[in-house]
DNA sequence: GCTGTTATTATTCGCCTGTATAATTCAAAG
DNA sequence: CTTTGAATTATACAGGCGAATAATAACAGC
């Protein structure tokens, strides 16, 4: 007689549904408790899984890190771009406005998300991976944002339409990290009008948002 | 007979060097390899200790911590500030641009600055001690700001000034943010010329130093 | 020079980490 | 209904972590 030990019940899922619960459970602790806060054990008990399965399906834990900080810095991306959908596509300034006001308000603007970033950030430093990772990502934000301002009407320019996207970049991402990090530093509405302010000023035009 | 050990030889030091030493060492750490490199073992190493010392002067590893970043922060404003002792007390335009321009340079400006901010930052969230840190040293460093820019010749108005300074650090911090973690991304002079051309469109003046 | 204080080292503890490997059970195919 | 493959669980391992405690040696005051 075999002494029969009780083994947890499980569903077999398929390889695409299993990666995706994993990097959601491993991003969902990053931006709870930081990355020290995303073990193996932690991301598997999150995901309702046993931490062997996650070596079944990536490499190694800095396998799936990377994988989770990929889907988050694209996610803001297509979050901002989503924004223009709404957008009259005959307005470059319309559509300049919804793309920076979309950056002030959830989900891209959290504490949370804010968290996560700066949990994730400083990874870019030693894992050349990574790097490539913040470089892209950093890219493909900007690039977009550069598209918006060379619509804008006003006698072609790239040089400076690079200097502008650098500077508008620049100042949405500062006012997302102290809006995020500072959450009650901040009047409701003041950081969205500081950016429409300020990067009406750089761009010589006024949003009509800027009230 | 008792058996004699030889036991690493050590020199008395003055509370005040030991914990400069130790804070020194984790911060070294947290530059090179982020916070989970910051061991209590290898800061002790860095610092010529044994481990245990670090439980003598600090009340436990997150007490060290604490000290690291509040050093980190405070010193980076006191480079700022530092720039101001070399510009012309009676030229306000002249101010503000030493000040700008002083955080696009070593010491401020650097990888190790930059993810060594972004290692720290995140425990902001959940740590009430470190966030006081956080919203005092960002303060600290607004504040000044906002003072520069009240010098400026134009109509008093203290809450445009208050605006204007929350636009000018979110657009250095952010500037400073990317050239730290793209340091290939930038000709050089580029972002301090962004810089200086961004802030003087927001202000409504021109700085001589942005050719 | 001796003595007391304490800064410093040494050692140990329990816990948690990521990884490796073996055992099992689910689910589809025949 | 049986077989087969692999998705999943279970267990074990070696190492590192922060913290606690005991032993010791440096130095100051007398």
């Amino acid at each position: 007689m075999t002494a029969t030990v009780d083994r947890r019940p499980y569903r077999r899922e398929g390889e695409e549904k299993r990666r995706e619960d994993l990097i959601a459970a491993a991003i969902d602790l990053v931006s709870e408790g930081g990355p020290e806060a995303a073990t193996v054990r932690a991301i598997a008990a999150r995901a309702g899984v046993t931490p062997g399965l996650i070596r079944h399906y990536f490499q190694s834990k800095e396998d799936l890190t990377r994988a989770a900080y990929r889907q988050i810095m694209e996610q803001m991306t297509i979050e901002s771009l989503r924004a223009l959908e709404d957008a009259p596509v005959d307005d470059p300034v319309a559509r300049l406005e919804a793309f920076i006001t979309a950056n002030f308000r959830p989900p891209i603007l959290s504490a949370t998300t804010v968290a996560m970033w700066a949990g994730y950030m400083h990874m870019a430093r030693n894992d050349p991976a990574m790097r490539e990772i913040h470089e892209a990502t950093y890219l493909g934000y900007r690039d977009p944002l550069q598209g918006l301002i060379a619509a804008l009407p006003r006698p072609a320019d790239p040089a400076r339409d690079r200097r502008d996207a650098i500077a508008c970049n620049a100042l949405i991402d500062g006012l997302w990290v102290e809006g995020g990090s500072l959450p009650d530093g901040f009047a409701p509405g003041e950081l969205v009008h500081v950016a429409l302010t300020s990067i009406g000023a750089i761009l010589g035009l006024r949003f009509p948002g800027a009230s």
